[in-house]
RNA sequence: GCGGAUAUAGCUCAGGGGUUAGAGCGCCUGUCUGUGGCACAGGAGGUCGUGGGUUCAAGACCCAUUAUCCGCCCCA
């Protein structure tokens, strides 16, 4: 019997770990930069906590979630996105403080039974800020600008910003009416899919690849001519400080995001690297979600991003794999055994990788271990260096060979690492 | 959940019923006695994804199953 990693998960090797670490470190940095705490909730939840908040008749509740019923017979499910946690640890521990703002950010992974494809996993890793207690389009840009400032910090260009608004609730059910008036002679006779569609969010229907929807909805009126006067207002203030941030979007009719929770502002970030699953990160504003979830009034924005596709991106722009590395080899005798021992500790001490051949094989082998390790330098532990207190230090890549006393060996080593530990 | 493709060495792939299954890269060893990379020579490594079936004979054909990829769907 062989055992295999159950589909749609992925095993992260020591090389693929280091770019997972640059990934989750770079937002980190951004997000600690623009204010963000760190929230960590657990890996499931009561199940009800996502149907509350991400609808009944979303794709990812009816059908996607890794439910369980525990020992206690708690009906629990494996977390299928960050939001609703994140508010439910907010509202649990009273974050909130009347007025003011409060900005947090999550790493975390995420579950959802779905098949699998390139950049769509049964578990995937999910990073994101909720930015709760405004409602000025200024925390919409903000919000934005931190997910385009995070791309940015890991070096992904050519990104797309999707920008739509969608409303409230009461401008949301006019334009539904309106697409289901422009469809009602032709849906009959169509596939139950777009009839299903039609029913649970006609939204849905906008972004349909079908050529033929595609045709009957031509000269329908954007929902901005729906919108309430304030929505609006709000989404051409947006427009105006994304400009004004440098941030460049293209306005997109048929981002409707899936989750019920949303409002207004929504957004996605897409690259072209990732195929089917283009989608980098989706969000927007979610301004009845904390009082569904039994908080008060408060209006919020946050987004998800998928780390498992920012990574994929990153390697289609040709980001290499990191190689793993040592600063230092040391390379000993069998004479010397008990030194090469000691030299590994105090590099390893003062704050150098180091690594050394445990048998002490012949100084040839050796050097050839420290090039397979990627050794930046190998210091040669040999009688005659102990006898005089002058090492002979390699620089491996530049094949050059210094000489250099005991006390000054760590000092020399640590001033000419080529970078510190990151 | 629907449709399609793929699975052979650590990696990328050839082989399409008939002796001991191949290549490139990687790995190991030697040429090389305190000096890696390069070159040359040699070597290790495969129950051909798994389980059944057809056949005198299956890596190849058939069925099932598992996994991956592509499109739909959905989204991160």
């Amino acid at each position: 019997m062989k055992f295999q990693a159950p589909r749609g998960t992925n095993d992260v090797l020591p090389s693929e770990a280091m770019q997972w670490r640059q990934i989750e470190r770079a937002f980190e940095h951004v997000m600690g930069g623009m204010g963000y705490g760190e929230i960590r909730t657990p890996m499931f939840e009561e199940i009800e906590l996502f149907r509350r908040s991400s609808g009944e008749t979303s794709e990812v509740v009816s059908k996607q979630m890794y439910d369980f019923h525990d020992k206690g017979d708690r009906h629990l499910a494996l977390k299928p996105e960050g939001t609703a946690p994140a508010i439910r640890a907010y509202l649990e521990h009273s974050l909130a403080q009347p007025g003011q703002i409060t900005r947090l950010w999550y790493f975390t992974p995420i579950f959802r039974y779905e098949r699998p494809q390139k950049g769509r996993y049964r578990q995937a890793h999910q990073a994101g800020i909720e930015l709760i207690g405004s409602s000025s389009p200024a925390a919409d840009v903000e919000v934005i600008e931190a997910a385009v400032r995070f791309y940015e910090a890991i070096g992904l260009k050519d990104l797309t910003v999707l920008l739509n608004s969608i409303g409230r609730a009461e401008a949301r059910i006019k334009y539904c009416q309106l697409i289901l008036d422009k469809l009602s002679s032709w849906l009959p006779g169509q596939p139950l899919e777009s009839q299903q569609r039609a029913e649970k969010n006609p939204l849905r229907l906008l972004d349909s690849k079908d050529p033929s929807i595609q045709a009957e909805l031509v000269g329908l009126p954007s929902i901005f001519e729906s919108l309430e006067p304030e929505s609006l207002a709000h989404y051409r203030k947006v427009e105006r400080l994304l400009e004004r941030a440098g941030i460049s979007y293209v306005q997109d009719p048929t981002i409707v995001r899936g989750l019920d929770y949303y409002n207004d502002t929504v957004f996605e970030i897409q690259s072209s690297a990732l195929g089917a699953q283009s989608s980098l990160c989706g969000g927007g504003r979610y301004d009845g979600l904390i009082q569904q979830l039994g908080g008060p009034t408060t209006p919020a924005v946050g987004f998800g991003a998928g780390l498992e596709r920012a990574r994929i991106a990153r390697e289609a722009a040709g980001f290499p794999l990191e190689e793993l590395s040592v600063d230092v080899f040391v390379a000993g005798e069998p004479l010397t055994e008990s030194e090469t021992e000691a030299w590994v500790r105090l590099l390893r001490q003062s704050g150098l990788s180091a690594t050394y051949d445990f048998d002490l094989r012949d100084l040839k082998r050796q050097l050839k271990m420290a090039d397979r390790a990627r050794a930046t330098f190998v210091i040669l532990v040999g009688p005659e260096e102990i006898s005089t207190g002058v090492f002979k230090i390699k620089t491996m890549a530049e094949s050059r060979q210094d000489e250099i006393p005991r006390e000054q060996v760590v000092s020399w080593l640590q001033s000419r690492r080529p970078r510190a530990e990151t």
